[in-house]
DNA sequence: ACAGGGGGTGCAAACGTTTTCCAAGACGCT
DNA sequence: AGCGTCTTGGAAAACGTTTGCACCCCCTGT
């Protein structure tokens, strides 16, 4: 294990102060060194291997090149994707991502944010927020950049990159609309989340635009998104005894957690109840029936909310914006068109 | 955004040098402090809210309580698990982890090597090996701490986590025999991995210690774990047209492909093959048919792959150790009995 | 009583950068 | 030729910790 080469090293192999290879070295600054000199302290730089010491240059410029990446738990499916944006964007901008997990727990999440901000990260990704965070808030107010991702907080000053939830619902309405369905559940998110929010909201904002029946009884709230949950509102949602043919979930698990609920009470899907995710999650595509639901680019937000991000550490800018992105309806085997033959019960 | 609270702040406050007060606030340095003039320092470094710059110490000390965590891609549902053991282990020794993907590529891999390097990490844990990683190996012999999981490197200097792949394969096995198969197919995971190497010669192995046939046409070897790849392959064992009644994939998507390709066939799973996975995977037990297949404990491999690295860190022990974790068969649909009466039909 | 010892604290030197401030030389302009 | 401006590179001061060492004081044993 051979000691690290260092600045004074190259500067005394190049002949040179070492304040002016940090210089020749700094893309930034390499202009005030003569082209010729700089190149000569970049070759032998390179010829002793010579690697910045992050931890020093941390001390002295306050800035770390990491950011914190916050969700609530890499274990469900939707996040690995969206760390997987961020990440790959930060990279090329030169941060590296350092990941926690929150497990949706305000306690877990502000206690990692100060973990991180002692480690002096210059920014955050958030994906793990409540509609109500007010550790993300003072974070801002602080004056430290932070995007959310996914999921919004209630707070107009803190930027965020999101889905165009709104429209996804809308199509999935329309969708099971031009098939002849009316009379449709819905299995809302917690309304905790602003993902729950947003979809129910959109979800009662269309169904009165496509003029459906209003009743409030075909509106379920789960609590957390899980298979167990959607298991739950449908039972509930049975035991309602209000007729209806579609079901349109919050959230993938949900939808997967309600289809199995029916098939166990004797209801098939799409035969008697069409089903609808959100989110296509992998493998929905390849359950029985295959799960039609809203598309989500979760690569692409992620790599969209580490580009806000590394602009805004960049430039310093702290103003607000508020990134939405485009949603696609991916129609599968789980809707299914409802036939007159079928029995009105 | 106010300006941090340093030791040099707590130690004007509380009256003492801020070398007392570094040693009062570090737990291992503590002791050469009378108690109670200790206790007042902490008290007053709570109330002035002081936390430590980690960059600071980290030049001084050459430690970051840092640690790398490389990935082939946090994408494939095997991994999150297996992050989550790691970081959750590592945080309860106070070490934050940072997650790389590889992709698979060893020039990406060495290139994340070497910048989590630079960001001065105090260890590896690896989970995106090839059998020869001579960049892994290069970090051993330099010294670094390194612990790989999941997968093995060809050289038993390097510490590692890993699975009771044997005993999975073993136990699959015994199983489709007791259920009658004798003529016994394995599509073969890459022979570049660890895992798929394992699993193949513990195939091989058992499949003589059973008496079953010996036919080399029963084995296709694939070049990466995806459901592709599996379609792939069993349509390379039907060309080659010999007969076989169960299938054992070195992992789940392998498994997967290979039932969409079978079914495309117009081969029926279980009716006419049975087939079996390896790990377990999210979801794969809401497939139809559900997936018989091997669980391992992915998450606690990560968890003691942290608990080694920790220890390893904190004593300096370079001398390496190989954990080997139990694994269990979770029979589902995907297997059935060969039997020419179904009785259950 | 005094030497020796040990526990508790202060002193100051690093750790490797970046960056401000200067000095000196080069160059252009009148 | 003289003056001012610009360019180039050196000196040195931070950044906030940790830690070897010196020092002081008090305690103890002979």
């Amino acid at each position: 294990m051979k000691r690290r080469v260092t600045l004074k090293d190259v500067a005394k192999a190049a002949g040179f102060h070492v304040s002016t290879v940090s210089r020749a070295l700094d893309p930034n600054n390499s202009h005030l060194i003569t082209a010729e000199v700089a190149q000569r302290i970049r070759d032998v730089a390179e010829k002793l291997g010579y690697r910045q010491n992050a931890a020093a240059a941390a001390l002295r410029t306050s800035r770390t090149r990491m950011v914190g990446v916050l969700v609530p738990d890499i274990t469900n499916p939707i996040f690995p994707p969206i760390i997987r944006g961020v990440e790959d964007s930060l990279r090329r901008h030169g941060y590296l991502s350092i990941i926690g997990n929150t497990d949706g727990d305000p306690k877990r999440e502000s206690s990692l944010v100060s973990m991180l901000q002692d480690r002096g990260v210059d920014g955050f990704i958030i994906a793990s927020v409540e509609l109500e965070d007010k550790a993300v808030v003072s974070l801002v107010e602080d004056g430290i950049a932070v995007v959310t991702v996914n999921r919004r907080v209630d707070n107009p000053a803190v930027s965020s990159v999101s889905n165009d939830e709104g429209e996804g619902i809308r199509r999935v309405l329309t969708h099971l609309v031009s098939l002849g369905h009316e009379r449709i559940a819905h299995i809302a998110g917690s309304q905790r989340f602003s993902t729950g929010a947003n979809r129910y909201r959109s979800f009662l904002e269309h169904r009165e635009a496509l003029r459906l029946p209003a009743d409030p009884e075909l509106v379920v709230f789960s609590n957390m998104y899980n298979e167990l949950e959607g298991e739950r509102c449908v039972e509930e949602l049975l035991a309602r005894g209000r007729r209806f043919t579609a079901i349109v979930c919050a959230n993938d698990r949900l939808a997967v957690g309600a289809i199995e609920a029916l098939v166990r009470r004797g209801l098939k899907c799409p035969d008697n109840v069409s089903v609808t995710g959100f989110n296509d999650m992998p493998m929905v595509d390849r359950l029985r029936p295959p799960l039609t639901t809203v598309r989500i680019g979760q690569y692409n937000v992620g790599y969209q909310a580490g580009e806000l991000l590394a602009e805004m550490i960049g430039t310093g800018q702290r103003e607000a914006s508020h990134v939405v992105l485009p949603v696609d309806l991916v129609i599968r085997g789980s809707t299914r068109a409802l036939t007159t033959a079928l029995p009105e019960n």
